[in-house]
DNA sequence: AAGTGGTCTAGACCACTAT
DNA sequence: TAGTGGTCTAGACCACTTT
């Protein structure tokens, strides 16, 4: 191969994008395109820094921006190498569904219920409380043009000095529900996402057939001294609540 | 307040952790902790690496790790603030899952079907053909202790010149499902999780009820031409697929 | 003007791998 | 010993915000 590379792509650095950023988009393309393909070993760090006229630490952060994105992995004395396509390195994102349903239409939330209930033993158990404490049970309705989609439940601990309850009642909006959730005493929160089978009174405030398959997205948040304080459960229509994402090398972010 | 901080904790040089590694702990704790909660402003950078001592870019690479993390966010000029809980940060790796069932036991990869199909209408348009072209048509299942767990099927473009055939037909391994899909000559691949209900067939194959819930992922791989070169899905028992993950500040990670 | 985040440099030093 | 990745420094310069 006497011929040079066919795009020797340089780095503009009157443009507004960022040296490090545009590194990634060169090395992104290169391995897209099939100039490295996985298993082959990109040129050492050195000779990148020589070839694009950046300093160590630049590459080094471009390298490491590229191993969070699953393309590429390194050996300490070896080099840095192509990785091939795993399906593993998928990951799912629910901002995407934020995002999705707050800006294609309005979201209106409705609140069914908001009372007080003893907690059960699996609710008890869920936030750590004896049975027959009362909690607070809400359920939610949110719609999308009409069409109800998410029928939200949760248990919340009852402690007349921590005033979550107002808050809560007062989310309206799809964000709300989102966020703040916590109203400020949280500070972690595990989730968990399954498919089930519609109850009867799930179908029918989602309007569709018992049965019918859908989405549940638990959660319970913590506050800071990590005890659970709430409890609950999307419920979600499965024909508007489907995750999306890539693997592998884009050609553009 | 004349009282010094509860922990001055400060960076042992001499471990094996990293300064920005154990700076990063430092910094989650304390907004675990509830020392800086939401809303809070994080200490100047100035400061940050003069109580550590530790250097400006030692400094950045801590708080970018903590802004990917979803923890805290940054304008410029004002500061470094700790942002609330919001489900919408939720992450969910299908790494999680083949390392579950990877590390648990032994799957057992079991190819039912290796035929030759005619694109359908269907079939034609995910891969970008002409109906009526032959494809090739892959049916496997994958059980955990002998319990039917995973239904895969998938269409590959049939290309005498690219033997991908073979390679497929030769994966036995979960891990070898995930990964080697590709065998080589993939770069890239959309993924897509719904819930549906069960067929009759699947719900045959998978020894439950037609009509069960059941996860559905969809993958369309691409080769360097961007391409496509595959389409299938994984039908998922339920009762065996659950994603879960964090979000927040954890005490470890 | 002062404070704060954000990028970047040009080295140093260390750990690991190959020869 | 030479090559390669990985951490870290001590500044410089810029952009944005606040006073």
């Amino acid at each position: 191969m006497s011929a040079k590379r066919t795009k020797p792509r340089a780095i503009d650095r009157s443009a507004f994008e960022p040296a490090y950023m545009q590194l990634v988009h060169i090395l992104s393309e290169q391995i897209a395109s099939g100039l490295y393909r996985p298993g082959d070993k990109l040129p050492p760090e050195s000779e990148l820094r020589a070839q694009y006229s950046v300093s160590p630490m630049t590459v080094r952060r471009v390298i490491n921006i590229l191993i969070e994105r699953g393309l590429v992995s390194t050996t300490q004395g070896k080099g840095t190498f192509v990785k091939p396509l795993d399906m593993g390195e998928a990951v799912f994102r629910l901002q995407e569904l934020k995002e999705h349903w707050a800006h294609d239409e309005q979201a209106t939330v409705q609140l069914l219920e908001a009372s007080i209930r003893s907690a059960d033993e699996r609710v008890a158990r869920k936030l750590s409380l004896s049975p027959g404490v009362p909690t607070i049970f809400i359920r939610r309705l949110v719609s999308h043009q009409a069409v109800p989609t998410l029928y939200h439940r949760e248990y919340l601990i009852y402690d007349p000095r921590r005033p979550v309850v107002e808050a809560q009642l007062q989310i309206t909006s799809l964000e709300g529900l989102f966020q703040g959730q916590s109203s400020e005493g949280l500070r972690r929160g595990d989730l968990q996402i399954e498919a089930v089978n519609l109850m009867e009174e799930e179908a029918c405030l989602l309007q569709v057939q018992p049965g019918t398959a859908a989405f549940y997205l638990e959660h319970i948040f913590y506050d800071f001294k990590d005890r659970p304080v709430s409890w609950g459960w999307f419920i979600c229509r499965a024909d508007h609540f489907k995750l999306t994402t890539c693997i592998g090398a884009e050609a553009e972010r």
